[in-house]
DNA sequence: AGACAACTGTTGCATCTGCAACTTTTAACT
DNA sequence: AGTTAAAAGTTGCAGATGCAACAGTTGTCT
């Protein structure tokens, strides 16, 4: 058996995968997604913020985040409000509905931290977590860098 | 500013996408995109093999793989043909066109990974790996009894 | 042989995601 | 002020993914 592991990318996915299909089962009772899930963790740790928010903390496309808080207020979970100061933004806040709910959402995201590190102690559990989060940073670079290269490469505006 | 890292999955899930984008990016030229990879990888190293070795390696849905599949036949990729000894069964190889870029395409990848861990030493890099796998295997072990426990609760063949 | 289960793929449907084009509003600069 | 650029969101489009239902093939068991 010669191929020993996938490449990290793949073993990425993987987990990536399973994390969703865990959070859309577990999700399932409330009428919620996966994709609704970081919107909603972030709003419970920031009322009123504005989209961009989620866009710039999570790294997902501001389409994605639009799409995703459309749901939320379709199924009662978020209100939007405009901005008086800012009539570009919207300030999104929770409804009763998600704080009540919030909690035990919450506990569905550490019982899968729980599980997936429960053969490690405290601390391999700290380096690890360290590493993965310069890893992520990096991985936003080499993101950033490319789009730039891209940039370089092909700045005609043509292909009119 | 109260709120640390974001957690575990979060980071995975941003990992999961920068890595995406850099494929996609990467894999324009070719005409593949980042559902490809890893089936166009997987042929690589197993040619004649059917489209279940990649679900079971990848714990892609079966689906998924048939589209990518199909996908890359259509790029003139990927060749099927009916197995005679199972006529469930198709066998996969690649094309010259594939052969003849795959090199070229298995460099985007060490590309990625190893800027990924521009950081980190050979020794690191090898322990990061491990834990990497370990944790995706324990995430497979999550979902696996998610799933288990989803049949014992609902059971009943109701609902019509 | 005949019935039933398991295996291999395919397809319809829904969601997630990114990209690009567009609108509206605000900021900046001459 | 007037033009231009940037910010915040929305939407169309395409691809990735999972799930469930389905079809055809093979295996098993009586």
């Amino acid at each position: 058996m010669p191929d020993h592991h996938p490449p990290f990318g793949a073993l990425l996915s993987m987990m990536y995968r399973n994390h969703h299909i865990y959070l859309n089962t577990a999700l399932k009772p409330y009428g919620l997604t996966a994709g609704q899930f970081p919107a909603l963790m972030f709003l419970y740790h920031h009322p009123g913020c504005m989209q961009e928010a989620i866009t710039r903390r999570f790294t997902i496309d501001k389409g994605t985040v639009a799409r995703a808080i459309q749901r939320l207020e379709e199924e009662g979970y978020v209100t939007k409000e405009a901005d008086p100061e800012n009539r570009r933004a919207v300030q999104l806040n929770l409804t009763e509905k998600a704080l009540s709910v919030c909690e035990e959402i919450l506990a569905i995201e550490s019982a899968w931290e729980e599980r997936l590190f429960s053969d490690y102690d405290k601390r391999t559990r700290m380096v690890i977590s360290e590493q993965i989060l310069s890893l992520t940073e990096q991985s936003h670079r080499i993101v950033a860098d490319a789009r730039e290269h891209d940039a370089e490469t092909e700045p005609e505006k043509s292909e009119l």
